[in-house]
DNA sequence: ATGCATGAGGG
DNA sequence: CCTCATGCATT
Protein backbone atom coordinates (compact mmCIF):
# COMPACT_ATOMS: atom_id res chain seq x y z
CA UNK A 1 0.00 0.00 0.00
CA UNK A 2 1.48 3.51 -0.55
CA UNK A 3 3.15 5.03 1.84
CA UNK A 4 1.61 7.37 4.14
CA UNK A 5 2.21 10.58 2.34
CA UNK A 6 0.86 13.38 4.48
CA UNK A 7 -0.70 15.77 2.82
CA UNK A 8 1.26 18.39 3.33
CA UNK A 9 -1.55 21.22 4.72
CA UNK A 10 0.94 23.15 7.46
CA UNK A 11 -1.21 25.67 7.89
CA UNK A 12 -3.32 28.09 5.74
CA UNK A 13 -4.24 31.36 5.49
CA UNK A 14 -2.79 33.04 8.40
CA UNK A 15 -5.37 35.44 9.65
CA UNK A 16 -8.56 32.54 9.87
CA UNK A 17 -6.61 29.86 10.82
CA UNK A 18 -7.78 28.50 13.87
CA UNK A 19 -4.90 27.53 16.29
CA UNK A 20 -6.55 24.34 15.94
CA UNK A 21 -5.68 24.01 19.38
CA UNK A 22 -7.16 20.10 19.57
CA UNK A 23 -5.19 17.35 21.38
CA UNK A 24 -4.65 15.94 17.99
CA UNK A 25 -0.30 15.62 18.82
CA UNK A 26 -0.56 13.98 22.22
CA UNK A 27 -0.96 10.56 20.83
CA UNK A 28 2.47 9.98 22.31
CA UNK A 29 2.62 8.66 25.19
CA UNK A 30 5.22 8.71 27.71
CA UNK A 31 6.80 4.95 28.91
CA UNK A 32 5.90 6.26 32.57
CA UNK A 33 3.56 3.63 33.99
CA UNK A 34 1.42 6.49 35.93
CA UNK A 35 -1.60 6.52 33.11
CA UNK A 36 -4.45 7.87 35.63
CA UNK A 37 -6.64 10.68 33.87
CA UNK A 38 -8.42 8.48 31.55
CA UNK A 39 -8.63 10.56 28.44
CA UNK A 40 -11.88 10.57 28.03
CA UNK A 41 -12.86 11.45 24.94
CA UNK A 42 -16.15 12.98 25.29
CA UNK A 43 -18.79 13.95 23.08
CA UNK A 44 -19.22 17.42 24.62
CA UNK A 45 -16.49 18.19 25.56
CA UNK A 46 -17.12 21.35 26.70
CA UNK A 47 -15.53 24.35 24.95
CA UNK A 48 -11.76 24.04 23.41
CA UNK A 49 -9.19 24.95 26.21
CA UNK A 50 -7.57 27.88 25.31
CA UNK A 51 -4.21 26.61 24.01
CA UNK A 52 -0.91 27.49 25.07
CA UNK A 53 -0.29 29.89 22.80
CA UNK A 54 -0.22 29.47 18.73
CA UNK A 55 1.95 31.14 17.10
CA UNK A 56 0.21 34.17 15.16
CA UNK A 57 1.30 32.59 11.35
CA UNK A 58 5.07 31.98 11.87
CA UNK A 59 5.66 28.92 10.44
CA UNK A 60 6.23 26.93 13.28
CA UNK A 61 9.07 24.17 12.92
CA UNK A 62 6.40 21.48 14.33
CA UNK A 63 4.21 20.82 11.82
CA UNK A 64 1.95 18.56 12.98
CA UNK A 65 0.81 16.28 10.41
CA UNK A 66 1.35 13.10 12.32
CA UNK A 67 -1.92 12.62 13.63
CA UNK A 68 -3.66 12.75 10.53
CA UNK A 69 -2.03 9.71 9.82
CA UNK A 70 -3.76 7.67 12.93
CA UNK A 71 -6.48 9.88 12.45
CA UNK A 72 -7.81 7.89 9.65
CA UNK A 73 -6.54 4.42 10.51
CA UNK A 74 -9.62 2.71 12.45
CA UNK A 75 -6.84 0.24 12.46
CA UNK A 76 -4.52 -1.07 15.11
CA UNK A 77 -2.35 0.29 17.24
CA UNK A 78 -1.39 -2.06 19.78
CA UNK A 79 1.22 -2.23 22.20
CA UNK A 80 3.07 -5.50 23.75
CA UNK A 81 5.47 -6.00 26.09
CA UNK A 82 7.67 -8.29 27.86
CA UNK A 83 9.25 -6.00 30.94
CA UNK A 84 5.87 -4.46 31.40
CA UNK A 85 7.44 -1.70 28.90
CA UNK A 86 5.48 -0.48 26.22
CA UNK A 87 6.64 -0.26 22.60
CA UNK A 88 4.76 0.14 19.63
CA UNK A 89 4.09 -3.29 17.67
CA UNK A 90 2.70 -2.66 14.75
CA UNK A 91 -0.40 -0.98 12.79
CA UNK A 92 -2.50 -2.27 10.60
CA UNK A 93 -4.49 0.18 8.59
CA UNK A 94 -7.86 -0.03 7.21
CA UNK A 95 -9.08 2.99 5.89
CA UNK A 96 -12.68 4.06 6.08
CA UNK A 97 -13.64 6.72 3.63
CA UNK A 98 -15.02 9.37 5.47
CA UNK A 99 -16.19 12.41 2.19
CA UNK A 100 -18.08 15.22 3.34
CA UNK A 101 -20.05 14.07 6.18
CA UNK A 102 -19.58 16.51 8.78
CA UNK A 103 -17.72 15.67 11.38
CA UNK A 104 -20.68 14.63 13.83
CA UNK A 105 -19.40 13.78 17.14
CA UNK A 106 -21.51 10.88 17.03
CA UNK A 107 -19.09 8.73 15.46
CA UNK A 108 -15.91 10.07 17.40
CA UNK A 109 -14.67 7.24 18.90
CA UNK A 110 -11.31 6.27 20.90
CA UNK A 111 -8.60 4.12 19.70
CA UNK A 112 -7.48 2.00 22.69
CA UNK A 113 -3.63 1.37 23.21
CA UNK A 114 -3.37 -1.86 25.13
CA UNK A 115 -0.42 -3.90 26.29
CA UNK A 116 -0.19 -7.76 26.65
CA UNK A 117 -1.88 -7.20 30.03
CA UNK A 118 -4.68 -6.02 28.74
CA UNK A 119 -3.76 -2.84 30.42
CA UNK A 120 -5.01 0.17 29.15
CA UNK A 121 -1.46 2.35 28.20
CA UNK A 122 -3.51 4.91 26.22
CA UNK A 123 -6.22 6.10 23.45
CA UNK A 124 -6.05 7.81 20.30
CA UNK A 125 -9.21 9.97 19.93
CA UNK A 126 -10.67 8.86 16.00
CA UNK A 127 -10.45 12.14 14.21
CA UNK A 128 -12.56 12.61 11.43
CA UNK A 129 -10.55 14.96 9.22
CA UNK A 130 -12.69 17.13 7.67
CA UNK A 131 -10.35 18.59 4.88
CA UNK A 132 -10.50 14.98 3.76
CA UNK A 133 -7.04 14.30 3.78
CA UNK A 134 -7.52 10.71 2.18
CA UNK A 135 -4.92 11.18 -0.13
CA UNK A 136 -2.29 9.14 1.80
CA UNK A 137 -3.86 6.68 2.61
CA UNK A 138 -4.65 2.96 1.24
CA UNK A 139 -7.67 1.93 -0.09
CA UNK A 140 -6.92 1.83 -3.50
CA UNK A 141 -10.12 0.85 -5.06
CA UNK A 142 -12.51 2.41 -2.72
CA UNK A 143 -14.03 5.66 -3.77
CA UNK A 144 -14.94 8.52 -1.70
CA UNK A 145 -18.56 7.52 -1.47
CA UNK A 146 -20.34 10.77 -0.65
CA UNK A 147 -23.10 10.27 1.19
CA UNK A 148 -20.33 7.78 3.76
CA UNK A 149 -21.94 8.11 6.99
CA UNK A 150 -19.65 7.88 9.52
CA UNK A 151 -20.78 5.83 11.50
CA UNK A 152 -20.16 4.81 15.20
CA UNK A 153 -17.40 2.26 15.09
CA UNK A 154 -16.97 -0.06 17.59
CA UNK A 155 -14.47 -1.93 18.27
CA UNK A 156 -13.06 -5.82 17.22
CA UNK A 157 -11.48 -7.34 19.22
CA UNK A 158 -8.29 -9.33 18.07
CA UNK A 159 -7.03 -12.22 20.69
CA UNK A 160 -4.21 -14.10 20.16
CA UNK A 161 -4.21 -17.99 21.23
CA UNK A 162 -3.64 -16.79 24.92
CA UNK A 163 -6.81 -14.90 25.08
CA UNK A 164 -4.77 -11.66 25.43
CA UNK A 165 -6.04 -8.97 23.90
CA UNK A 166 -3.46 -7.98 21.08
CA UNK A 167 -5.50 -5.37 19.54
CA UNK A 168 -8.64 -3.87 18.13
CA UNK A 169 -10.13 -3.21 15.19
CA UNK A 170 -13.26 -1.12 14.18
CA UNK A 171 -16.01 -2.23 12.09
CA UNK A 172 -19.69 -1.85 11.47
CA UNK A 173 -21.15 -1.21 14.53
CA UNK A 174 -25.00 -2.74 13.55
CA UNK A 175 -23.31 -5.77 12.85
CA UNK A 176 -21.15 -6.60 16.58
CA UNK A 177 -24.60 -5.25 17.82
CA UNK A 178 -26.91 -7.99 16.03
CA UNK A 179 -24.60 -10.54 17.45
CA UNK A 180 -25.35 -10.08 20.93
CA UNK A 181 -29.00 -10.80 21.55
CA UNK A 182 -31.70 -9.57 20.43
CA UNK A 183 -31.94 -6.24 22.67
CA UNK A 184 -34.49 -4.00 21.72
CA UNK A 185 -33.01 -0.02 21.58
CA UNK A 186 -36.27 1.06 23.98
CA UNK A 187 -36.52 3.01 26.95
CA UNK A 188 -33.86 2.23 29.79
CA UNK A 189 -37.14 1.98 31.84
CA UNK A 190 -37.45 -0.51 34.09
CA UNK A 191 -36.87 -3.21 32.20
CA UNK A 192 -35.84 -5.88 34.25
CA UNK A 193 -34.58 -6.25 37.38
CA UNK A 194 -33.35 -9.32 37.82
CA UNK A 195 -32.58 -10.69 41.20
CA UNK A 196 -29.70 -12.36 39.44
CA UNK A 197 -29.57 -16.03 40.51
CA UNK A 198 -26.81 -17.94 40.59
CA UNK A 199 -27.99 -20.66 38.03
CA UNK A 200 -26.47 -21.59 35.08
CA UNK A 201 -28.89 -19.63 32.89
CA UNK A 202 -26.77 -17.50 31.84
CA UNK A 203 -26.41 -18.08 27.94
CA UNK A 204 -24.59 -15.18 26.86
CA UNK A 205 -21.32 -16.53 25.12
CA UNK A 206 -19.91 -13.08 25.21
CA UNK A 207 -17.55 -14.27 22.49
CA UNK A 208 -16.49 -11.27 20.81
CA UNK A 209 -14.01 -12.49 18.60
CA UNK A 210 -13.79 -13.58 15.63
CA UNK A 211 -16.48 -12.44 13.22
CA UNK A 212 -15.33 -12.95 9.73
CA UNK A 213 -18.06 -12.71 7.61
CA UNK A 214 -20.24 -9.21 7.77
CA UNK A 215 -22.88 -11.49 6.21
CA UNK A 216 -25.51 -9.93 7.86
CA UNK A 217 -24.99 -6.96 5.75
CA UNK A 218 -26.21 -6.51 2.29
CA UNK A 219 -25.82 -2.94 1.29
CA UNK A 220 -22.57 -2.62 2.11
CA UNK A 221 -19.19 -3.75 2.53
CA UNK A 222 -18.55 -3.10 5.85
CA UNK A 223 -15.12 -4.29 6.80
CA UNK A 224 -12.65 -1.46 5.66
CA UNK A 225 -9.69 -3.73 5.86
CA UNK A 226 -8.07 -3.46 2.64
CA UNK A 227 -4.32 -4.12 2.94
CA UNK A 228 -3.67 -7.60 1.33
CA UNK A 229 -1.54 -8.48 3.63
CA UNK A 230 -3.42 -7.04 6.38
CA UNK A 231 -4.88 -10.70 8.54
CA UNK A 232 -8.19 -10.55 8.77
CA UNK A 233 -10.03 -10.78 11.95
CA UNK A 234 -10.46 -14.81 11.59
CA UNK A 235 -7.24 -15.34 10.68
CA UNK A 236 -5.66 -13.22 13.69
CA UNK A 237 -8.15 -14.91 16.21
CA UNK A 238 -7.04 -18.25 15.43
CA UNK A 239 -8.14 -19.73 18.70
CA UNK A 240 -7.73 -23.44 18.06
CA UNK A 241 -6.89 -24.52 21.77
CA UNK A 242 -8.45 -23.60 24.89
CA UNK A 243 -5.15 -23.20 26.57
CA UNK A 244 -5.59 -24.26 30.16
CA UNK A 245 -6.92 -23.12 33.36
CA UNK A 246 -10.49 -24.78 33.17
CA UNK A 247 -10.53 -22.96 35.79
CA UNK A 248 -13.19 -23.11 37.89
CA UNK A 249 -14.67 -22.32 41.18
CA UNK A 250 -17.95 -23.24 42.88
CA UNK A 251 -19.50 -23.19 39.66
CA UNK A 252 -18.17 -20.02 37.98
CA UNK A 253 -16.44 -20.19 35.58
CA UNK A 254 -13.57 -18.19 35.82
CA UNK A 255 -11.98 -17.69 32.41
CA UNK A 256 -15.19 -16.55 31.23
CA UNK A 257 -15.33 -13.54 33.90
CA UNK A 258 -11.89 -12.73 33.16
CA UNK A 259 -12.57 -12.71 29.72
CA UNK A 260 -14.97 -10.54 29.74
CA UNK A 261 -13.64 -8.51 32.32
CA UNK A 262 -10.94 -7.52 29.55
CA UNK A 263 -13.57 -7.12 27.33
CA UNK A 264 -15.79 -4.97 28.83
CA UNK A 265 -12.70 -2.78 29.60
CA UNK A 266 -12.07 -2.35 26.36
CA UNK A 267 -15.18 -1.72 25.25
CA UNK A 268 -15.92 0.61 27.50
CA UNK A 269 -13.16 2.77 26.22
CA UNK A 270 -13.85 2.16 22.95
CA UNK A 271 -16.96 4.70 23.70
CA UNK A 272 -14.74 6.81 25.74
CA UNK A 273 -16.27 6.13 29.18
CA UNK A 274 -15.01 6.42 32.22
CA UNK A 275 -15.66 4.01 35.01
CA UNK A 276 -17.10 6.84 36.56
CA UNK A 277 -19.20 7.53 33.88
CA UNK A 278 -20.11 3.72 33.54
CA UNK A 279 -21.12 4.32 37.22
CA UNK A 280 -23.02 6.81 36.90
CA UNK A 281 -24.99 5.80 34.08
CA UNK A 282 -25.32 2.53 35.76
CA UNK A 283 -27.26 3.93 38.97
CA UNK A 284 -29.17 6.28 37.04
CA UNK A 285 -30.90 3.35 34.97
CA UNK A 286 -32.75 1.34 36.24
CA UNK A 287 -31.71 -2.26 37.52
CA UNK A 288 -28.68 -2.86 39.91
CA UNK A 289 -26.65 0.13 40.52
CA UNK A 290 -22.94 0.02 40.77
CA UNK A 291 -20.05 3.01 41.52
CA UNK A 292 -16.69 3.54 39.83
CA UNK A 293 -15.23 1.45 42.61
CA UNK A 294 -16.93 -1.82 41.55
CA UNK A 295 -16.02 -1.44 38.22
CA UNK A 296 -12.86 -0.49 38.51
CA UNK A 297 -12.54 -3.57 40.91
CA UNK A 298 -14.56 -5.63 38.26
CA UNK A 299 -12.12 -4.68 35.65
CA UNK A 300 -9.46 -5.67 37.52
CA UNK A 301 -11.08 -8.62 39.20
CA UNK A 302 -10.19 -7.52 42.62
CA UNK A 303 -13.62 -9.10 43.98
CA UNK A 304 -14.47 -12.71 44.64
CA UNK A 305 -15.76 -14.70 41.44
CA UNK A 306 -18.98 -14.82 43.23
CA UNK A 307 -19.51 -10.77 42.43
CA UNK A 308 -17.74 -10.97 39.33
CA UNK A 309 -20.71 -13.58 38.29
CA UNK A 310 -22.90 -11.40 39.52
CA UNK A 311 -21.56 -8.21 37.84
CA UNK A 312 -21.66 -9.63 34.62
CA UNK A 313 -24.53 -9.95 33.52
CA UNK A 314 -25.43 -6.69 34.31
CA UNK A 315 -22.37 -4.81 32.97
CA UNK A 316 -23.30 -6.65 29.71
CA UNK A 317 -26.57 -6.37 29.47
CA UNK A 318 -25.76 -2.48 29.87
CA UNK A 319 -22.92 -2.37 27.82
CA UNK A 320 -24.98 -3.25 25.13
CA UNK A 321 -27.49 -1.01 25.53
CA UNK A 322 -24.53 1.77 25.87
CA UNK A 323 -23.21 0.83 22.48
CA UNK A 324 -26.44 0.64 20.60
CA UNK A 325 -26.92 3.92 21.90
CA UNK A 326 -23.84 5.12 20.50
CA UNK A 327 -25.12 3.89 17.39
CA UNK A 328 -27.80 5.86 17.51
CA UNK A 329 -26.03 8.95 18.44
CA UNK A 330 -27.86 9.23 21.44
CA UNK A 331 -25.29 9.89 23.65
CA UNK A 332 -28.32 10.59 26.17
CA UNK A 333 -26.64 7.59 27.98
CA UNK A 334 -25.59 9.66 30.50
CA UNK A 335 -28.26 11.93 31.65
CA UNK A 336 -29.05 12.65 35.24
CA UNK A 337 -25.44 13.11 36.39
CA UNK A 338 -26.67 14.90 38.90
CA UNK A 339 -25.29 13.57 42.42
CA UNK A 340 -28.24 13.13 44.80
CA UNK A 341 -27.60 14.25 48.53
CA UNK A 342 -25.72 11.29 50.08
CA UNK A 343 -25.32 11.36 53.74
CA UNK A 344 -22.43 12.44 55.07
CA UNK A 345 -19.76 9.71 56.10
CA UNK A 346 -17.31 9.67 58.64
CA UNK A 347 -14.20 11.32 57.56
CA UNK A 348 -11.39 8.25 56.22
CA UNK A 349 -9.17 8.41 59.21
CA UNK A 350 -5.61 8.00 57.82
CA UNK A 351 -3.03 5.89 59.58
CA UNK A 352 0.13 7.09 59.61
CA UNK A 353 2.91 4.96 58.49
CA UNK A 354 4.19 4.41 62.03
CA UNK A 355 0.25 2.79 62.70
CA UNK A 356 0.36 1.10 59.88
CA UNK A 357 3.50 -0.82 60.40
CA UNK A 358 2.38 -1.64 63.95
CA UNK A 359 -1.30 -2.68 62.58
CA UNK A 360 0.47 -5.10 60.44
CA UNK A 361 2.82 -6.23 62.58
CA UNK A 362 -0.04 -7.25 64.99
CA UNK A 363 -1.92 -8.62 61.87
CA UNK A 364 1.35 -11.13 61.00
CA UNK A 365 1.01 -12.52 64.72
CA UNK A 366 -2.70 -12.74 64.71
CA UNK A 367 -5.20 -11.15 61.93
CA UNK A 368 -8.15 -12.19 63.97
CA UNK A 369 -7.56 -10.33 67.63
CA UNK A 370 -10.18 -10.40 70.40
CA UNK A 371 -12.43 -7.49 71.20
CA UNK A 372 -9.57 -7.19 74.46
CA UNK A 373 -7.04 -7.14 72.01
CA UNK A 374 -8.38 -4.83 69.52
CA UNK A 375 -8.83 -2.55 72.66
CA UNK A 376 -5.27 -2.78 73.05
CA UNK A 377 -4.11 -2.02 70.10
CA UNK A 378 -6.45 0.75 69.62
CA UNK A 379 -5.06 2.10 73.21
CA UNK A 380 -1.50 1.38 72.01
CA UNK A 381 -1.71 3.20 68.68
CA UNK A 382 -4.16 5.92 69.70
CA UNK A 383 -6.92 5.34 67.44
CA UNK A 384 -10.11 4.82 68.05
CA UNK A 385 -11.48 1.30 68.67
CA UNK A 386 -13.64 1.16 65.95
CA UNK A 387 -11.29 2.06 63.77
CA UNK A 388 -8.93 -0.54 64.40
CA UNK A 389 -11.86 -3.18 63.99
CA UNK A 390 -12.46 -2.07 60.82
CA UNK A 391 -9.02 -2.01 59.70
CA UNK A 392 -8.49 -5.57 60.94
CA UNK A 393 -11.50 -6.36 59.03
CA UNK A 394 -10.39 -5.07 56.10
CA UNK A 395 -6.99 -6.34 56.15
CA UNK A 396 -8.40 -9.94 56.00
CA UNK A 397 -11.01 -9.00 53.31
CA UNK A 398 -8.50 -7.09 51.06
CA UNK A 399 -6.03 -9.95 51.49
CA UNK A 400 -8.63 -12.67 50.80
CA UNK A 401 -9.50 -10.89 47.35
CA UNK A 402 -5.98 -10.61 46.05
CA UNK A 403 -4.83 -14.08 46.86
CA UNK A 404 -7.86 -15.78 46.22
CA UNK A 405 -8.71 -14.09 43.11
CA UNK A 406 -5.42 -13.87 41.64
CA UNK A 407 -6.61 -17.49 40.61
CA UNK A 408 -8.00 -15.01 38.41
CA UNK A 409 -4.90 -13.14 36.80
CA UNK A 410 -2.04 -14.44 35.84
CA UNK A 411 0.60 -11.98 36.82
C1' DA B 1 -6.78 2.62 41.98
C1' DT B 2 -7.34 1.99 46.83
C1' DG B 3 -8.22 2.72 51.65
C1' DC B 4 -11.40 3.10 55.14
C1' DA B 5 -16.52 2.95 56.07
C1' DT B 6 -21.22 1.17 56.09
C1' DG B 7 -24.76 -2.31 56.33
C1' DA B 8 -26.88 -6.61 55.69
C1' DG B 9 -26.86 -11.21 57.19
C1' DG B 10 -25.34 -15.01 60.15
C1' DG B 11 -24.00 -16.72 64.76
C1' DC C 1 -18.37 -9.60 66.36
C1' DC C 2 -17.44 -11.47 61.80
C1' DT C 3 -17.77 -11.80 56.78
C1' DC C 4 -19.12 -9.80 52.42
C1' DA C 5 -20.38 -6.72 48.98
C1' DT C 6 -20.07 -2.03 48.00
C1' DG C 7 -19.36 2.80 47.99
C1' DC C 8 -17.46 7.40 49.35
C1' DA C 9 -13.34 9.75 49.81
C1' DT C 10 -8.69 10.11 48.91
C1' DT C 11 -4.18 9.16 46.84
Amino acid sequence: MPAPVQPAQPLQAPPTVQPRPSVQTQAVFQPQPSLQSPPAILPQPAAAPPPPVAKPLETQTQITVQPAGFAFNPGIISAASLGGQTQLLSSLAAAPVIANTIPSVQGITSQILTNAQGQVIGTLPWVVNPAGITTANATPAVLPAQNLQVQAVTPQLLLNAQGQVIATLASSALQTAAIRKPNAPESPAKNEVQPIQPAPALPQPAVVIANPAPAAKPSSAPVPITCSETPTVSQLVSKPQTPNTGAEEDGINLEEIREFAKNFKIRRLSLGLTQTQVGQALTATEGPAYSQSAICRFEKLDITPKSAQKLKPVLEKWLSEAELRNQEGQQNLMEFVGGEPSKKRKRRTSFTPQAIEALNAYFEKNALPTGQEITEIAKELNYDREVVRVWFCNRRQTLKNTSKLNVFQIP
